[in-house]
DNA sequence: ATGCATTTGCGAATGATTCCCATTAAAGGA
DNA sequence: TCCTTTAATGGGAATCATTCGCAAATGCAT
């Protein structure tokens, strides 16, 4: 059981929510997760420490994380979703479109210029979602990068 | 029949594929859209039209659409894909999250940026997708709208 | 007009997610 | 520690969006 999942189960806790033998395993797989899984790989990673929890649970209790803040479900590439643990920094997320993989990334500059777009166009930003698609560059297509 | 649906139609032939009388209307509905439905509210336009197209001839043909460019899927919130006419000048989406609406918007410096980052990370960007969700400030809250 | 490959319609199939409900198990107090 | 109350669980059925399979219908080049 990991430093991360106790944190979740504290929090939980904290929201009013009952701490169960289930609660706990689905925490410590999810804080272990640094791969974005779905529903279903999380409901595998679980059932491989208790066999005996639904996956019926494994979504209602990633509800219940969700609703607390404690993880987030991104809707990458069409159909299912994708879990991964909250941080306390903000990210978004680059795709790798040859590999499949999530790489995480953060940028002041983009955040601030969301809000302001946002303000400009009279909302007050509540959140948002960026997903960059990417090619990686061959090593010799990377030698005149700027900045 | 609008024009911006021979438009669809006549990129449609080009791309080698069939004029059937379905993909006229489903052209024509498509085109005539400004606001995001989702394929089941297309069906609902085109059966007004001719009750006889299924929805599985929609989702194919936009799927065909799609595929050769002419209309874009996108999946905002959670569940259903939604539909717009291709421009040919990018956007991206603001959700008023207290009524739904799809606000268009595009901002040039979060565009280039965006690429920035991706070349940051060892990447040549692709594509991007960017939702933005906001509240509605009232009117009293713009007074201080800075720029 | 004719032949043939594409499309279509319709119903069944799939896949992800949610719902229902009888049973089980936390949490708090006696 | 032992009840009582009430939320959580398991498992199967239900839902929703989307896709498939296939026979029948229809574009389109000839």
């Amino acid at each position: 059981m990991s430093d991360a999942a106790d944190v979740l189960i504290e929090h939980c806790r904290e929201a009013g929510q009952r701490i169960t033998g289930p609660r706990r395993i689905i925490a410590d797989v999810v804080a272990k997760a640094d791969d974005h899984p779905d529903v279903t790989e999380i409901y595998r990673r679980v059932a491989a420490i208790d066999p005996g929890i639904s996956l019926s649970t494994v979504y209602r209790t990633l509800k219940v994380f969700a609703a607390t803040g404690l993880v987030e479900r991104h809707s990458f590439a069409g159909g299912r979703v994708r879990i991964e643990p909250a941080s306390d920094v903000h990210h978004d997320h680059l795709i790798d479109t040859e590999s499949g993989a999530v790489i995480e990334f953060r940028s002041e500059e983009i955040e601030r210029l969301q809000a302001l777009v946002a303000r400009e166009l009279g909302f007050e930003l509540t959140g948002h979602r960026l997903v960059l698609y990417g090619r990686p560059l061959a090593k010799v297509e990377r030698r005149d990068l700027k900045r």
